[in-house]
DNA sequence: TCCATATATCGATAAATCCAGAATTGTCAG
DNA sequence: CTGACAATTCTGGATTTATCGATATATGGA
């Protein structure tokens, strides 16, 4: 992952309704929830959920999954890895006790 | 980690300047770089550079030591991990094949 | 084709953010 | 105390972003 994807992943997270949306999807699974459902669930009204969407879709975060005329959003764990990837690059080179932290907490729980 | 203070964290990190900042402390390891140094080394304006560390700081990702007239910034990577905890907060439970990739990730370099 | 539903785009306004010049605080040396 | 240096705070202006009403596109059913 490049500096600008990066950036545009960090941007849409580091938004109130984005965040939300994307700790959403993280939780639905690999099944997703349709945009409709997303805007009445996080009481947003359609239009300005579709925009947010959007942003997350454009940065890599979530991929949709059309079905007639519903679009199932699904959070696109890859995308974060990537992210994840960039933000810890050469972590461990220069001080492996720092980036320790980090390891306990992704692996805890699996 | 709240919801407050993970998009702290997420809108510090969702800027140019200050996701360069981050990256280089997370290289320079526990030494930490002082305020002047990264400054110019990332050819930025000292005031502005201030800012970006006042940020960095609110949000728990970097935190300083003072040493006589030079204060020196120190990656946080406890404040990092407590944000991806929220962020992949109930991921497995929903579905264990969606944060392998993150996992992954993580888990190889170190 | 005509209508209803689901989602996306357009346009305008209000709010938040970035940036750099100027001034301020704090620390060390003489 | 004075001067030099490191870092922060203050302030104003320019840019970006969020939000929502209105409209547009797209799909499915009668």
């Amino acid at each position: 992952m490049d500096k600008k994807s990066a950036l545009a992943a960090l941007a849409a997270l580091g938004q109130d309704t984005r965040l939300e949306v994307f700790r959403l999807l993280v939780r639905a699974g690999a099944e997703g929830v349709p945009a409709g459902e997303i805007a009445s669930r996080l009481g947003t009204v359609q239009n300005t959920m579709s925009a947010h969407l959007k942003v997350l879709d454009h940065a890599g975060l979530v991929r949709t999954e059309r079905a007639g005329r519903v679009v199932r959003y699904v959070a696109d764990m890859t995308g974060f890895r990537d992210l994840l990837a960039y933000l810890m690059e050469d972590c461990c080179n220069g001080s492996p006790e720092l980036c320790q932290p980090v390891i306990q907490a992704v692996t805890c729980n699996c």
